[in-house]
DNA sequence: TAGGCCATCTGGTCCT
DNA sequence: AGGACCAGATGGCCTA
């Protein structure tokens, strides 16, 4: 809140003063008043001025974000809240992925590493998959909306060696909780 | 035209 | 005291 200025809201003047000090001090009171509106006016565009280069400030983050997600289609760019869920779900698929390799690499040394695992080859590409993932049901928006009821990879027909963008269908749906509760 | 997304303004609250 | 952060309000733009 504004702190009051000093003098702005004087006490009205006492009976020993005469006419010509009660007009002088109205004077002095509007005087007061215009400079605590243009106070608060140069604060207020001030403050102004800092949010809007602190919201370009998280615009360029999100850009940045958006920048290491998969990418897409030239001309489609994910909303605010779809980057932040996608995010969410591909660091989930990314160290799903990781634990199934690692776990794969445990349970048994050679054969069962099938060639490719893991390659560049292996995950459908984004890329070429994300033409679809606009459309309606398909695997972008499973991985950047917040279905009610997530898809399984049963529905999807994937199994245990399901690749990475597969492995985003299985996730659990980012919810406003999971991406950071607000403070108040 | 309704609904979604976004940028900006604004006032309140918290922090340094 | 001043800056950072936040959420609500508002208006513009775009698309189905």
């Amino acid at each position: 809140l504004l702190p009051p200025v000093p003098g702005a809201h004087g006490a009205p003047p006492s009976p020993q003063e005469g006419p010509g000090r009660r007009r002088r001090r109205g004077r002095c009171r509007a005087r007061n008043e215009a400079a605590l509106h243009s106070l608060r006016k140069s604060r207020r565009v001030k403050a102004n001025d800092r949010e809007r280069n602190r919201m370009h400030h998280l615009n360029a983050a999100l850009d940045e974000l958006r920048s290491v997600l998969p990418s897409f289609p030239e001309d489609t760019k994910l909303t605010k809240i779809e980057t932040l869920r996608f995010a969410y779900n591909y660091i989930w698929a990314l160290s799903e992925t990781l634990r199934l390799a690692d776990q794969r690499l445990h349970a048994a040394p050679r054969e069962r590493l099938l060639p490719g695992y893991l390659s560049p080859a292996a995950p459908p590409s984004p890329g070429s998959d994300a033409g679809s993932w606009r459309s309606a049901g398909s695997s972008f928006s499973a991985c950047a909306s917040n279905p009610s009821s997530p898809a399984t990879s049963e529905d999807y027909g994937y199994g245990p060696t399901e690749p990475l963008f597969a492995a985003c269908h299985r996730l659990p749906p980012a919810t406003p909780a999971a991406l950071g509760s607000p403070r108040r």
